[in-house]
Parts: C-alpha cells; sequence; structure tokens
DNA sequence: CGACACTTTGAAGACGATCAACGCCGGTGG
DNA sequence: CCACCGGCGTTGATCGTCTTCAAAGTGTCG
C-alpha cells in the first residue's frame, strides 16, 4: 500500500508542511489495515502511535468499573484517533479504540510527531486548533447531556451527522448501527428507538436506518443552535471534504 | 499594580520563555482586577485577551435557551480562562466568565499570544498540553455523568477538590459555596444536599461546609480511580504549587 | 429584630434505565 | 428447502433516581 504525497498534503493538519518535510513525513509514516473488530490500541497500552482514520469507522470507548462499555465518539475519515495523547504526562492511552467496520489507518509515530511540532506553524497550529474543537465540543455535549431530554439529545445529534458527514436532509442512511449510536449518545437502545418514534412530532421522521427532515422550520426549533440544519460549521464542512479527498487518494 | 517578573515564570506556560520573551510578555501583559460578581467577558464578545487566573475564583457557565444557566468550569489561580480561544475559527466568545468574589487576572491580548506561539516549545507546548489535560478531564467527567449516580459524582468531586486545592483530607472547608458546586456538577441544589447525607456511609463527612474524609478505605472503594486520594496527580499538584506562587509574588 | 440569601427537608412527578417478551432478518446446517 | 439460531431492534411494564415545587430552617448583616 503506498501513499500519495498529495494525500498527506490534504489533511489540514499537514497542510503547513514543507515539501522537505512531507518527504520525511512519508518515509516515517505507514498506512494501517484493520479488520472489523479487532483493537487498534487498548486501554493501558503504551503510547506509540499517532492515528489519523483514512477509511472506515473507528470506536473510541472507555470500560466501566462493572464492565460496562461507553463509547466516547465515533471516528470517520479525517478525524485523528488520539491527538491529545501526543503531548501528555502520562505514556499510556487512557482508552480503547476499535475498528467498527474495516479501516484504513495513517498510522505515524508520536516521538516523530513531537520531533516536528517544532515549528509552531507547520503542524502544531492545526493540532492545537483541533484539541480546542473537541474541547468545545466536548463542553457543549456535556451540557446537552444535563439540559436535554433524551429525544433532543437525538434530534441534535442527526442534525450534526447529516451536516458533517454531508448527507442530503431530505433523506439519508444512518450510517452506523443504532446500537453504537445510542452507545454514542449515552442513552440505553431501547430509549434511542423510543426517541426515534417521538420525532416524527418534530419532523424528522426515521424508518429502520433512513432519516429525513421533513418540517426543517419545526426541527430547527426543537435542536440547538449549534446543531442546526442552518447553521453550517466550515470546520465539519472542511473536514468532510478532506475525508472524501483521502479515501480517494488512498484507494 | 506591578508584576514581578519571577511571577510569571512560575507559570508552566511560560516556563519556557527566554529572558528577553519575557520582558515583552511583561510589556504586552498587565493585571485586572474584578469584584465579586462582574463579568470578566459575555458569550458573544470579540476575543481579545488571554486570561490566567491570579487570585479569586472564576466561573465560567453558559445560558441555556430558557434562561437557565449551566457552570462549565470553576478557575482558580494559576488556571487560564480561555486557553482554548486562542486559536479557534471563532472570533467570539462562546461562554460567560463572571467573578466569583474578588479576582486578580493577568490579561494577556490574544494577539500577542499568537505571535509569540512560534517557537513550539517556548509556549504552544505548555498550551497544548492544557488542552489535552482539559480534553481528557471532560471526557472522564461526561462518562462520570452517565454512570455514576449523584451521590458518587459529588464523592469523587469532593475528592478532586481536596487534591487539587491541598487540602488535608482529614477536615477542610468548602472553597465554594454548595450552590455553585451543584451547578458545576450539574446537579440540582436539593440533590447535592442529598447526596451530601448519603456520603456519611461511604467514609465522608459533611457538616456545613467542613468535609472529612473519615474512612479513606470505604471512601476509595467508592470512588472512581481517577479521583481517588490515594493516586496523586502530578499535574495537579504543580499547578497547586504554582498557585501559591502567584499568589504569594503578586500581593 | 427583620430582611435576605443560602440551605435543608418533604412530597409529588417525570424521565430514563432495566427487565422481559417479541418480531425481524441473515446465516448456518441438516 | 426448511428449521434453528443469534444479532439487532421494537414494544410494554415496572422501578429507581433526579427534578420540581413547596415550605421551613439557618445564618449573616443592616
Amino acid at each position: 500500500m503506498t501513499i500519495k504525497s498529495e494525500t498527506l498534503l490534504t489533511l489540514p493538519l499537514f497542510s503547513g508542511l514543507t515539501p522537505e518535510e512531507n518527504t520525511r513525513l512519508l518515509a516515517n509514516s505507514r498506512m494501517r489495515n484493520c479488520e472489523g473488530g479487532a483493537f487498534l490500541f487498548m486501554h493501558g497500552d503504551t503510547i506509540v502511535n499517532f492515528y489519523v482514520v483514512c477509511r472506515g469507522i473507528v470506536q473510541i470507548f472507555r470500560a466501566t468499573p462493572d464492565g460496562h462499555e461507553v463509547t466516547s465518539d465515533l471516528l470517520i475519515a479525517g478525524d485523528s484517533l488520539n491527538a491529545d495523547e501526543i503531548i501528555t504526562k502520562q505514556d499510556t492511552h487512557n482508552k480503547n479504540a476499535r475498528a467498527v467496520d474495516d479501516v484504513l489507518l495513517l498510522e505515524i509515530p508520536t516521538s516523530w510527531m513531537l520531533e516536528n511540532l517544532s515549528n509552531f506553524d507547520h503542524m502544531a497550529s492545526h493540532l492545537m486548533a483541533t484539541l480546542s474543537d473537541r474541547l468545545h465540543s466536548a463542553q457543549i455535549e456535556a451540557e446537552h447531556q444535563s439540559t436535554m431530554s433524551a429525544t433532543q439529545i437525538v434530534a441534535c445529534y442527526l442534525q450534526r451527522l447529516c451536516i458533517l458527514y454531508g448527507f442530503d436532509p431530505d433523506g439519508f442512511e444512518l450510517p452506523y448501527s443504532k446500537t453504537l449510536i445510542a452507545s454514542r449518545l449515552r442513552i440505553e437502545l431501547e430509549t434511542f428507538s423510543r426517541a426515534l418514534k417521538n420525532l416524527r412530532d418534530e419532523g424528522i421522521e426515521v424508518d429502520g436506518t433512513h432519516v429525513s427532515f421533513t418540517d426543517t422550520q419545526k426541527t430547527s426549533d426543537f435542536v440547538c443552535d449549534q446543531c442546526s440544519l442552518s447553521e453550517e460549521c466550515p470546520a465539519h464542512i472542511e473536514l468532510h471534504k478532506t475525508s472524501q479527498n483521502i479515501t480517494k487518494y488512498v484507494a
């Protein structure tokens, strides 16, 4: 499996690199294939690599003391797996990462990343921006968790999904199983199922895996500003475009 | 109000600066005093400054559509107020910041921060580490929110409070009002009050504002690993030491 | 002393989790 | 070809926990 240099350049993260740095990046990174169900790394493993998803879906999750699995995130092409672990005091992963379907990863040693952060404008600024965005999202989501009903949370999630993946609001298919989404939203599958029924009243029709926003006005009154279809998030749009580029080049 | 240069050097964030850079930092920053209740900035305001708390308590909060206030964080000396807003696409604050008591702040223009991030090792690495830590904490907390009972959440919080502030586990006073803590934990004041009663069974005695861990064994069985007294978090300890240094020098 | 903010306590209600049963579908094996 | 199974999703009933509303208690400060 070879990587075209243009591929890496399409990632915002590497967009500031000089041609020379890019060459060294290619020499130090490699593509890794993971079949569905395989662990990319586990909680407690030593941190050695930084990963970027190029194709497929990766589930980030943590195990509670009682053995229950809690999904922290679902990542798609263009997402970095563990940007927060490049610079950290601890040397072991604080979460599990598992391939949901067949996944293609860009694998770069964290040591190499660290050495090449020295020029801020080349990579570090992008990395910091990513961390800032993630932090902001995490805080918004925590706020949602405690102020909105399960139905509202699901509505917001579907909206963001549609924006992030660039789906057609008039009709699209859920990209993951309902079990996975429920876990991601930290609600039970049963609650999720019931929430989907309630959404009909709010202008969101869900039948099987098919979703369609039937009454945009009603929906936007219901979901939070941050997740509204009307408000396009530039970062997400860009990310999605990048994802498409990567899958195109790497294939 | 003058700032001794040693004061700034005690902040991990600025520990990599050269003497020359430090001089420029002093020239470009200033101390700001805020009395209790005053807003440092509001949601929607243009982002112009980066702030570090030197004394007092700052409440970060957001308003829900229905007018309710949700506390995102409570910051003490040594904490940066808006590290995530130095590098971000949006140019307006995404949260409110209010002085709880009388607060002393270090105020630095974000433009200056941006210009001086260019050498990664001097400041940016510390900033990134801060963001990573925050992100990790936010994720852990979101996980707690959905997997633990209110009583457990309170127990974990008291443990972390004790570690972070360097209090004596055998007995210390709550640094904020119960209303504020409840808001921070995203639970109702009534629930918080009842949780404190339940904690007696878990080896945590709370009477008025006085807290004491009476049965360390029992407590550590009850709270999550991350928040256990037994496990000392180096970053927090360091932060607390820094806080003490700042308040000492700046006074 | 009285006003006021903060906290506690009680009772009722809402919401989501949990448990249990069932329907649906794709795969496997006889 | 059909019977069986397991994963997935739905639906119903019940239960526990947190929120909500209401009232009373506690403390401080004028």
